[in-house]
DNA sequence: AGTGCCTACTTCCCGTTGGAGAGTAACCCA
DNA sequence: TGGGTTACTCTCCAACGGGAAGTAGGCACT
């Protein structure tokens, strides 16, 4: 009779492994980075211009909050704030205010956050070049399955 | 009397703007690409061999289910599963079953997923290299609110 | 024969997250 | 006084995801 059951066994093997990935410097980045929006502020800040259908590229430019919300159609103020609560927090961006009439407040990538973009524009580079091939295999998939 | 209070101007701009970067190639593989678990996914099949704190580095490799399961400590077995699926629906990973005594299923990226890993492994380089760049930042930011 | 264990899931429950939309502050305009 | 602006904040609720337990199909011990 052992001290331990198998379950147990499992248990302990998790705990062993959870100080593992979990530590690891770029897991706690990457969650950032992985954000829903993340990618998508960066992407705003680093493009500039209204860009015809999914054209994201461009020179960096500071924006308002008015106009990130507006361009990043399908995000709700409140997480348009708190991503970039925590943006300006990491150092990725700075949050300035102007004492306008109506208050302004224009957000701009550091050099942290546009080295950051770099990054964001080589992936968004690979998506536009595997999309079809990810749609096409999607495709194939679903009707294999039916 | 407008035809159109300011309420339902906001709308209208909204609803403009929705097909916008709603549309851009780009934010469907985005989505995908920023699941939480999908870059440790790859991450882990792109790598070999069990590695000290944080070295994700390595030759890629097959993986089997639960050699995954131990390997991403802190992913749920529903989360792990859904997600090997959704990869493999587009095509970036292959899942193989063999009859074995306890039937074993193992993983393996594909070409696709294997580029997909390049961009992977650089985002991990960045976070590695900007990471106590990041953390000083938030230290600061915190005192500062504080 | 029965109990237990294995893998690779699936199912259920429930807490947290995030979206929609209204409310707020501070000020301008008519 | 009523409406407008910007940049939020707050409240409510649906849905996503984690934890744990259950499942199938078969080996292995006793």
């Amino acid at each position: 009779m052992p001290t331990m059951t198998a379950a147990q066994k499992r248990s302990q093997v998790k705990a062993d492994y959870d100080a593992f990935l979990a530590g690891c410097p770029s897991r706690q980045l990457l969650d950032r980075i992985s954000d829903k929006w993340v990618a998508l502020i960066l992407a705003a800040l680093g493009s500039d211009g209204p860009h015809p259908a999914g054209d994201c590229t461009g020179e960096p430019q500071s924006m308002r909050y008015s106009e990130l919300s507006r361009r990043l159609a399908g995000v709700s103020q409140k997480m348009l704030t708190q991503t970039l609560r925590s943006l300006e927090r990491d150092g990725l961006v700075t949050r300035t205010v102007t004492p306008t009439v109506p208050v302004t407040v224009t957000y701009e990538l550091t050099d942290l956050g546009l080295s950051l973009h770099h990054l964001m524009r080589a992936i968004k580079e690979w998506a536009e070049a595997h999309m079809d091939e990810v749609l096409g295999n999607r495709e194939e998939y679903d009707t294999r399955s039916t």
